[in-house]
DNA sequence: AGGGGGATTTTGATTAGTCAAAATAATTAA
DNA sequence: TTAATTATTTTGACTAATCAAAATCCCCCT
């Protein structure tokens, strides 16, 4: 069995694959992602490596193998049905289960994962909009694009929120900015570096490009 | 926070404590109960008393201290609400919960407990009929009797089962031995070792008294 | 009183995961 | 091309938790 700390680093060298065009993952940025000093980041890989989860190009970086993946899929998969669950069974606030998760995502046995993946109907996204990879380990692939990069005057529908810090999830819900709310462009800025948008029935709303970001959308 | 390790010698201390009549629990108990060997169950008790969570009496044994009763009593609540939480939300069988709760107990937020202790309605017992400790980590004392010895055809409900091997749980659970259920004391023969019960619309069935003193029953 | 024998404690080693800080490599700037 | 900067790796040390096996203690029996 991966520890709980190979089944972390599994995970985060997962996530930052994904948000870097780059294939291998640099020491450094693995480090700052796990909370560890650079030299630990090496070691462990280096472990890793040596039980076939990741391979590893020293001064390069570090990418995860077909098992590390697969690993890797199985502890988000976890992550976010608990997630999902916390909110939809529970009634626990979509911008607290980030933590929560973070530690059950660890204890919970596939016997019980699956109890809960029936309960909530197998259902295909977390309450942040990221997706559910399935038991088989796929993740299926959406085309979102960055609220900050949405056309001016188009309408968008909410997709996806890729931050998890509790307070800029808790501004968002404020607003109004929840996965699967409509919202309509309203101008944009590049001086500013501002987006304005604007939910029917509410006054508009400003963001900062690095905000703006952080939400993906669909066009409709 | 106390590691996971921590929780569990502290827990087990407890559950020895309750078992004997000794108020100190010996080393060779505890190693056994933690599946360690003897000298680390010394060690780690010496770690534990220098925190103040257990007073140790070298070459007698040790017991847990006000906080270190507080502590396990914690892990004990969480541990039974999940257990009941897996059985009546996630529709788990009794038999096969204690194990899952093993790893969830040390995972779960008292946001998370609070939550599940209102959705279960505030119980006071898990499925085996092992109470609930309180929040403020208070137990409800009952006084049960083994069915070993209860009374020849006397009638009693069967309240606990104190021993949580998932085989002989399903044992029970096929002859219709679940707590709430009522049965009559048929017969008892001392040196056969054995007392016969019976269900309403069953067939007599007969225990020897090792199973029999595992099953708590409330004399009606 | 002297041994046995069982439980307990000690000692020395091991593993996983970590940090601090020195050494090395690679990249950028001059 | 050399020097400076930055990232990475190495080294040595530490902590928590464990085991194996030797040492110790204590009770009981003859």
């Amino acid at each position: 069995m991966a520890s709980i700390t190979v089944e972390n680093y599994l995970k985060q060298l997962y996530l930052e694959q994904q948000n870097r065009s780059e294939e291998l993952v640099p020491m450094g940025k693995l480090a700052s992602a796990m909370g560890v000093v650079p030299g630990t980041a090496t070691s462990m890989v280096k472990a890793l490596a040596d039980s076939g989860l990741v391979s590893y190009e020293p001064r390069f970086g570090a990418k995860l193998t077909k098992g590390g993946e697969q690993l890797a899929l199985h502890v988000l998969r976890r992550h976010r049905l608990v997630e999902l669950f916390l909110v939809k069974v529970l009634g626990l606030d979509w911008s607290e289960v980030h933590d929560e998760a973070e530690e059950l995502e660890h204890a919970i046995s596939d016997k019980v994962l699956e109890k809960i993946d029936k309960l909530l109907g197998h259902p295909s996204v977390d309450p942040h909009g990221d997706p559910i990879p399935t038991a088989k380990g796929k993740v299926s692939e959406e085309r979102l694009v960055p609220l900050a990069e949405a056309n001016v005057s188009a309408k968008v529908r909410i997709s996806r929120v890729v931050d998890q810090d509790s307070r800029f999830l808790q501004f968002l819900d404020r607003a109004g900015l929840r996965p699967g709310v409509m919202v309509s462009v309203h101008q944009r800025d590049e001086h500013a570096d501002a987006i304005s948008v604007k939910i029917d029935g509410r006054s508009p709303l400003t963001l900062g490009t690095a905000a703006a970001m952080k939400i993906l959308v669909e066009e409709v």
